[in-house]
DNA sequence: AAAGACACCTGTCCGC
DNA sequence: TGCGGACAGGTGTCTT
């Protein structure tokens, strides 16, 4: 479910209720999720939220014993509810606030994380080999270059590789690509710097634009409070299969690579 | 070292 | 209408 602009959008929404609030309990219904959740979780309780921290897909809430290391996975999300809301059947882990509210993860697909570490959360295993943020002045044209140089994957595999650059998901991976008109099958390695100028502008801005929006909502992603994300109106290929592209009208086309689907407009994206 | 396949799990939608 | 199978927003791990 969630790519960056997702995850970033649930930080904005939770962190009202969690930065400066004091943790009293942490209910695990199921901890049974891509890890089990550790028992050393507990150590947050009756801690205070000093921070909560996105990098890359992971929200980190720091408090001073320690970081709890969240991601959301395939079909994770987190809302903002009222201690005494009934759990419903993917409701796998509650962290509980004196203010009575408390935030909620569910994740049908279990795909998620809740991990917990008493050291520099950004020295984790899970995120020290982790590239650059999109965002950030670190991930540019150059960088894109020099780490593709006689490498033959192909570009939308390579830009979703974390360890080239994070939180480029399916879905903004495809958009990206057509903004820049690059095919997505296109080698890595085979791509000049004049034209990974292009990709990088277009992944900047397609991210940036979607987190104005609130995300994107295909099936079922939620912003804290409830709201759907708006960016999917603005998405150009990704799930148009069979419809006319919004720029020169040929029909989108949806390949397989690396076992993700990929969309794209054969006309517009060499 | 890079690239590809597979694993994890449940819900939903598509085609027959 | 019902059913099996394909597919879904992620990513660590293993094999080639």
């Amino acid at each position: 479910m969630p790519e960056l602009p997702e995850v970033e959008t649930t930080r904005r929404g939770i962190s009202p209720y969690v930065v400066g609030k004091k943790v009293v309990s942490i209910i695990v219904r199921q901890p049974k999720l891509r890890w089990s959740v550790p028992e050393s979780l507990h150590e947050l309780e009756g801690e205070k939220i000093l921070s909560l921290k996105r990098r890359a897909k992971y929200l980190l809430l720091e408090s001073s014993r320690g970081t709890a290391i969240l991601h959301l996975g395939m079909s994770g999300s987190l809302r903002v509810i009222n201690v005494d809301l009934v759990p419903e059947k993917h409701d796998h882990v509650d962290i509980v606030f004196s203010t009575n509210k408390a935030i909620r993860l569910r994740d049908p697909r279990r795909f998620g994380a809740v991990l917990w570490t008493r050291d520099d959360p950004l020295q984790h295993k899970l995120l020290r080999h982790l590239g650059p943020e999109p965002l950030s002045e670190k991930f540019d044209a150059l960088l894109l270059y020099t780490m593709s140089r006689k490498r033959k994957v192909s570009v939308k595999q390579f830009i979703m590789n974390a360890q080239i650059v994070v939180g480029v998901g399916n879905i903004y991976a495809s958009e990206s690509l057509f903004m820049s008109g690059i095919s997505p099958k296109t080698a890595a390695g085979q791509i000049s710097l004049k034209r990974y100028e292009k990709l990088v502008e277009a992944i900047k801005v397609v991210l940036s634009r979607s987190i104005e929006q609130g995300g994107t909502t295909l099936r079922d992603f939620m912003q804290a409070e409830g709201k759907p994300g708006y960016f999917q109106q603005q998405l150009n290929v990704y799930g148009r299969r069979g419809e006319e592209c919004n720029v020169c009208g040929s029909l989108i086309k949806q390949i397989s690579q690396g076992q993700r689907s990929s969309f794209y407009c054969s006309s517009c994206q060499k």
